[in-house]
DNA sequence: TTGACAAAACAGGACAACCGGTCTGTTTTA
DNA sequence: TAAAACAGACCGGTTGTCCTGTTTTGTCAA
């Protein structure tokens, strides 16, 4: 196969299979339970190459939280949300589509945003900055979608950081508990006592809309 | 000020005061963070002693959790909600004292149950089940007084286990994102989003109770 | 095109610090 | 007087990082 006396470079792609076997690690083990020998092992990758791209384990992790844990953010929440009818519509699909894949699979692994920011928030303080920007982004994402919502006359009667704010902390619980419990439907329940009261737009009111789906698109991500 | 040529025994002090120590770690620096040098400088206790009444690192957080976690949210929450008027009046009072609490201390260390939950779920099962199991005597005090208040004939229309588990997870994730931004306000924004809605007995005022079947099986697990 | 040549990319060993656990021995206590 | 309680040294393994080389690659003059 590879020729011994031959070799490619090919930075940006040592550079992502560091990334790729990183963010399993710490989504799987957490920053300290993995140590850069395994993951220098997982990668196939020598400690000169992977000192040349991350300089140090913080570095990496730096890393990982920036490009890889926003963006799973970014395409598992922000994405759905901002193209579902409404804000609560699209807060309900992605409580359901995460439920529903996590039933499939079996298992819980956790949100990774939460998993990295329990261990690392204290640990210091640029991990921190970087998953606090996270969590606002995800926030504002929501809020501005309730004010758009509000913009066509919907849901006047909500207080759009206040329903960010609930439906980001809902889901992060949610997934805490589902992560020790290794049980997925606590997400379910969770959304349901959101529905019957806080996702409802008409504040319980029972008559308005009804044809809501049970599981509105599988949404693989 | 101690005799060097004294010493007197006093295992249960000795034990305690590991604990304590160990406790406050965990919850400031996490599991792995924690070296157990680190716990013997701090605690004031040789090797010895410390291996004497816990043999391993695990057989001392597991410790920790049945012991200090336990009653962490015991206190904190457990007995506030049992004593409170409703269920409801319960989840506000501990969501606002500890809020209270936390801006007046200035700094958020976070939840030491999710705290540990998040690092310590996935690595070992005696960890995840003794931690799930304080999750389940959380939730199920709740859903208890939901059920207490029901045979009063309150809050006929809500479901005590999607009640218990949306207060819990709404708390958790308030709390994560509180540590991460390390501004207490979210947990303040969360309960109000929970006020206006989930929170309020009457239900919006409309004609309250409806029975909805939303998802599928109710599933308590 | 070619051929230096410097920088980037990569390989792999070395190292000191630290980890958790064990071990032997001493002191206290029931 | 034996067991419990404690002290402190010790050890093998691991950690993250650094260091010295080697190979590849882009650049630019000839």
């Amino acid at each position: 196969m590879a020729r011994p006396g031959k070799r490619i470079n090919d930075p940006e792609g040592m550079r992502k299979k560091v990334l790729d076997v990183a963010e399993d690690a710490f989504q799987a083990r957490g920053y300290n339970a993995s140590s850069i020998g395994d993951l220098m092992a997982a990668a196939g990758v020598s400690g000169g190459a992977l000192h040349h791209h991350f300089p140090t384990k913080k570095a990496l992790a730096l890393a990982v939280i920036d490009e890889r844990v926003a963006a799973a953010v970014e395409e598992t929440w922000i994405a759905p949300v901002l193209a579902a009818a409404s804000a609560r519509e699209g807060v309900r699909a992605v409580f359901e589509a995460v439920a529903t894949e996590l039933e499939q699979q079996g298992f819980v692994r956790g949100c990774p945003l939460n998993n990295l920011a329990h261990e690392l928030s204290l640990a210091d303080p640029d991990f921190r900055i970087a998953l606090a920007g996270i969590f606002d982004g995800w926030r504002r994402a929501i809020s501005d979608k309730v004010r758009a919502d509000q913009q066509v006359g919907r849901d006047e009667g909500t207080d759009p950081e206040r329903f960010a704010a609930l439906a980001v902390a809902a889901y992060s619980g949610a997934m805490s508990m589902a992560k020790a419990a290794q049980d997925a439907s606590l997400l379910r329940d969770c959304l349901a006592g959101l529905e019957r009261s806080a996702l409802s737009p008409s504040q319980g009111g029972l008559a308005a809309r009804r044809r809501n789906r049970i599981l509105p698109r599988p949404r693989t991500l």
